[in-house]
DNA sequence: CAATGTTTACAAGACT
DNA sequence: AGTCTTGTAAACATTG
């Protein structure tokens, strides 16, 4: 846990540097390939060029970000990427868009790599324990696990000041405990879905 | 306001 | 059968 190697400590901050995560592609001797269907994916009827790729939005993804010089793209780029390998997006309706950005967020094999020059939006890199399988093609589902739910810590800072909680990136420096902000203002939230530390960290029903 | 980013919910299918 | 992954939809926050 937290043993990503001397070389790969992560530098404070929200996001991994784009030197961080090319350090750890040279590491796994990254070759990134062409778009082509994951060892793992469901096998499928040979697909027309206009039909809905076989390879799912982390594989779509990855690919994209794989494909770039610098291993890093802008949402807006990931979405031109797809649109350009894939026609079938062309002409599609805004929600693969949506689906696109929520894979980003969700899933823990993308990481944020800084933020544009013009300020809009982040580059979205791949997480370097993700880089050796994805380059191969391999988009195990293991490794693209659901984004780890918020642990109870107790009452300390919101789950994002600890950085990244993966078991491969290095510990986070300590932080003192402190008291719980005032929990928003929002009146569409029930209870039990207040958001983290004020909702999630308190047990739902026992077997939910 | 539009684009971006986060989160939840749910259904369907794959996996164990 | 239960769990997990994936895709889709949606609500909402943040940012320029």
């Amino acid at each position: 846990m937290g043993d990503a190697g001397p070389g790969h400590q992560r530098p404070p901050g929200a996001s991994f540097t784009i030197e961080y995560l090319l350090s750890a592609q040279g590491d796994v001797g990254l070759s990134p390939q062409p778009p082509g269907r994951s060892p793992t994916a469901p096998s499928r009827p040979p697909a027309e060029p206009g039909d809905k790729p076989a390879q799912s939005y982390i594989a779509l993804i990855s690919t994209a970000i794989l494909s770039s010089p610098e291993k890093k793209l802008l949402l807006s780029d990931i979405y031109q990427w797809i649109m350009d390998h894939y026609p079938y997006f062309k002409n599609k309706e805004k929600s693969w868009r949506n689906s696109v950005r929520h894979n980003l967020s969700l899933n823990e094999c993308f990481v944020k790599a800084g933020r544009s020059d013009n300020g809009k939006g982040h580059f979205w890199a791949i997480h370097p324990a993700n880089l050796e399988d994805f380059a191969k093609g391999d988009y195990q589902r293991r490794r693209a696990r659901r984004r780890v739910r918020r642990v109870n810590v107790g009452f300390y800072h919101p789950y994002a000041l600890y950085g990244c909680c993966c078991p491969w990136c290095p510990p986070a420096p300590p932080v003192p405990p402190m008291a719980l902000p005032p929990a928003p203002q929002r009146t569409r939230w029930a209870w039990g879905r207040l958001p983290a530390p004020w909702g999630p960290l308190l047990p739902r029903a026992p077997f939910l």
